[in-house]
DNA sequence: GTCTTTGCAAACAGTTTGCAGCTGG
DNA sequence: CCAGCTGCAAACTGTTTGCAAAGAC
């Protein structure tokens, strides 16, 4: 269970196992596919009538993501979000609908070819990549025509 | 020249040609290459003697993305930054060193290739997308070893 | 008991906004 | 002349920080 992963990475570094960073960790947890702002996150933990401040909420996602268990990301512009970092997956790189918001993940195996054509064509090895897509989702396309 | 492209946009859409944008615009012709946060053209301006207020810089830039002369960009997360809307080329794609944040722009044909792939194999069809790579550019490479 | 973590409020950075006065057409 | 533009300061949003009190071990 994540909580138990959680609970060996805290205590492998000498960071203290607290109800708040479980709690946050659950709420990723909870929505795998989600790609949630701190604002986001804290909303969710008030509907749960968990009183964490946001500053908490802030140092904490930003722990969780030095642990490797989540990700930061980004979709829109200015706004940081953080996602579970499955470690099954890259699942960094989106495909984003203008219209809904709906945010896809691009198949790994697509995004290692891709990979390789940027180190092939430009001498260059990267380390890491974001790629982003967006257009419309076969669902905002349908309803459209 | 890009000054009389800038006039000949702004009259086409009755807004009015000013000094300030004129110079906000001369900023950017001047570094085709670069991208600039609004806290740097405003550094720029101030270098020139220009006293020009930040807000104006921030509305100019806004302006003249929509006027398509400028093309928002985002490198690093959480600043936003601007650079020449070249015709030519579609510039939206960088790769970018991690050590001396030097930003290189991913070859048009090569962007090309990858969105093919991204249509075919997802289904998907994009209207834009957002590329980016982070490595070592072959300098720092060098340099290190 | 000690050292970390939390909550709070204050500080901060980047950006937007309302408004009075200035300026291009 | 007058609508659009600018500068200023104040407001706002997202994020960080200092510190006293609470909590983990």
């Amino acid at each position: 269970m994540v909580n138990d992963i959680l609970r060996k990475e805290l205590k492998d570094r000498n960071f203290r196992i607290t109800a708040q960073r479980e709690l946050i960790m659950k709420i990723f947890a909870e929505s795998p596919e989600d790609h949630l702002s701190v604002e986001e996150v804290y909303r969710k933990l008030l509907d749960k009538r968990s009183r964490i401040s946001k500053a908490t909420v802030y140092r904490t996602v930003e722990l969780l993501s030095d642990l490797g268990l989540l990700r930061k990301i980004e979709i829109d512009e200015g706004i940081v979000r953080f996602e579970l970092a499955d470690s099954n997956k890259h699942g960094k790189h989106h495909v984003i609908c203008t219209d809904c918001g709906e945010t896809i993940t691009i198949p790994d195996k697509l995004v290692e070819k891709i990979e390789e054509m940027v180190t092939n064509e430009m001498g260059f090895e990267p380390e890491d990549h974001n790629i982003k897509f967006y257009g419309k989702c076969s669902n905002c396309k349908k309803n459209q025509k």
